[in-house]
DNA sequence: CCCATATATACTCTGAGTGAGCATAAATGG
DNA sequence: CCATTTATGCTCACTCAGAGTATATATGGG
């Protein structure tokens, strides 16, 4: 009687697995990557369930919150005492680690492709859950009131994403060496093919430049390969002993986390979302190095500067920060007025060069 | 026991009010925009329940279908008899009509801008009642099998957004007017002022430029405005006697459409989801058509060939098209290859101009 | 056959913006 | 005063988008 479903007259509960109208009730979960830089990392706030890292989750009862934001914002702040300002929502996992991810068909395209999205796990569980996952922005890492929670850089779990200083050793030396075996270890010529054409878009290789949007493809494929823990052949597979894959996460978290990373990098190309993560005030410097904690890969600073300045996404405060060696930066705040004047707003962002 | 939910060792079904962890089951439904060209415009698949148009959706069932998608795919198959090709997950609606906007939030920006997304219609029902939209394409208005469903040109249901042939007078002439009250008419000076950037914003007034992505934004406006039939103050309002706000559907069935018609606007952008709507054989003018049906404006013909084939996104298909009155066209298709050798490749589409 | 009309296609010109780098200014710590 | 460090101003070449002009090749009707 508490919740009464009558949206379809009534030919629901017969047989489930036969009735054409069948509603097996499902719970919902939903999953939070709450992200803060702190000093030039970018830093996830994460809880460790017996030794394993795991994104901040919680059920959804719709008996007491209206919306799944709603919900969220009030487990978060409830189980890490983390208020949460900027949110939005992900994806959702139907069936976890099985859904093709987001990115893969939908960036992917054509029709062909399709098979790409065909490589699921076997069953590993009976559960009817669904999560959905939230991409959620702190202006600082503020300190959690619970003991197993922890604020983790992104690249402890995804090491080769971070390019601030090169190319990062782990991708050449250990990663695409396997890569590549694994692509020579397909059965037929055309999957070998279908194998190569993905590593070499996923991670840039040949003429393709390497594209930060794309975490969730690479992680795809590190998984189908099983170059990560978290895929179900990884201790059986010929790269366990070699390889240190970055930190894995219960279930599919890491897979959300990448959702999440690929998504704020994206999105920084066309919302102001950057300043969500920036304290009141800072220097152009600061802002461009939060840039590229996120984006992973340093850019040119004049060039930077005149992009920032050019399209008046800051005002100068007037005050002056004396906290590094050199001549004195001035300080600046977002320019609110944009989001009034002008509608779309985002970083000039160029692709990485090797 | 067909479906035993161990996820959590079992604190679930105490008191779903109190219990911390609380799981309250839900139903999902699925929701699919199944889009498709016909001639020049763009249509979306409906089914018409007692005279009232919605999309076609259907209950997820956890026990009989792994993914999301492959239900989706299984029942739009047999509802309507039409097999779905490019499928992408837009949103999950956690409450019927009340989750802030994906676009809304997520794009909006800043803290204090989040006043927008609190304007919740007031209860309606009770269901628990998740559900998943859809955006598939298909490359023609396939025939569908069953009686109540049919091919609707996505102008009917947002005639505003038409502007292939100039602004749409529906604008002009009812919308704009009507919405210039609903911003005078807030309490506060405070709401008057978010109310009047809203707008001016997400209708592309003064010095903004028309975006054809803000679909969903504009919906909103209108729907907080009682300017929709779906709006619960609409019978009320003033306007609803002189307004004809495009056709209504059920539930917020628009709301789930305007996201996709947004989503895939913007998309064009950047992939070249264009040809899953394309026959395999084109002209450019076609393919030109298409992409004005889709954006809702017209573009300038000579660049648009210039872009299109300095991306070397299409190839000659050696053969000429006849179908027009004048000088025969050389016939294209899609050059798979770009997805190979490139990784990104969308389609240059300027600002409208007035 | 010629002409008005319609569409296709080639090419030009201009200005804005990006990528790269040089040059100079203003601090700090010895 | 100097080496070092960071901030900031400015130039130059190049690409590309936006707008428009010019030409080519069909059709259908006198």
């Amino acid at each position: 009687m508490t919740h009464a479903n009558h949206d379809k007259p009534s030919d629901a509960a017969l047989d489930p697995a036969l009735s054409k109208h069948a509603i097996t009730p499902v719970q919902i979960t939903l999953n939070a990557v709450l992200t803060a830089l702190d000093g030039e990392d970018p830093k996830v706030l994460c809880t460790s369930n017996q030794g394993e890292m795991a994104l901040p989750y919680g059920p959804f009862d719709p008996l007491r919150h209206r919306t799944f934001e709603i919900g969220l914002r009030e487990w978060v702040t409830q189980q890490t005492q983390v208020t949460l300002g900027y949110v939005e929502q992900l994806y959702t996992f139907g069936d976890r680690g099985r859904e093709p991810s987001s990115l893969g068909v939908a960036e992917g395209g054509t029709d062909q492709q399709a098979a790409f999205t065909q490589n699921h796990r076997p069953d590993e569980t009976g559960d009817h859950l669904v999560s959905v996952g939230y991409l959620a922005l702190a202006p600082e890492p503020a300190k959690v009131g619970v003991a197993n929670a922890q604020w983790r850089s992104w690249y402890q779990f995804f090491p080769w994403e971070d390019w601030r200083n090169g190319q990062p050793t782990i991708l050449k030396d250990q990663i695409l060496p396997c890569l590549h075996i694994w692509c020579a270890q397909a059965h037929t010529e055309r999957e070998r093919a279908i194998r190569a054409q993905r590593v070499k878009i996923a991670f840039g290789l040949e003429d393709i430049g390497w594209e930060e949007e794309r975490t969730l493809e690479r992680l795809e494929i590190m998984y189908e390969s099983s170059l990560v823990q978290e895929a179900p052949g990884f201790k059986a597979s010929a790269f366990a002993s070699d390889i240190e894959p970055g930190l894995p996460m219960t279930a599919d978290h890491r897979r959300i986390l990448a959702t999440a990373i690929g998504r704020l990098r994206g999105k920084l190309k066309y919302r102001p979302v950057i300043f969500q993560i920036m304290p009141r005030e800072f220097t152009l410097l600061t802002l461009q190095k939060t840039v590229e904690a996120i984006i992973g890969f340093p850019m040119h600073k004049q060039n930077f500067r005149r992009s920032i300045e050019g399209a008046d996404m800051v005002v100068k405060t007037g005050t002056m920060s004396h906290q590094s060696a050199g001549r004195p930066a001035a300080l600046f705040s977002f320019n609110q007025e944009i989001l009034k004047d002008r509608a779309a707003a985002g970083l000039v962002i160029p692709r990485l060069k090797r």
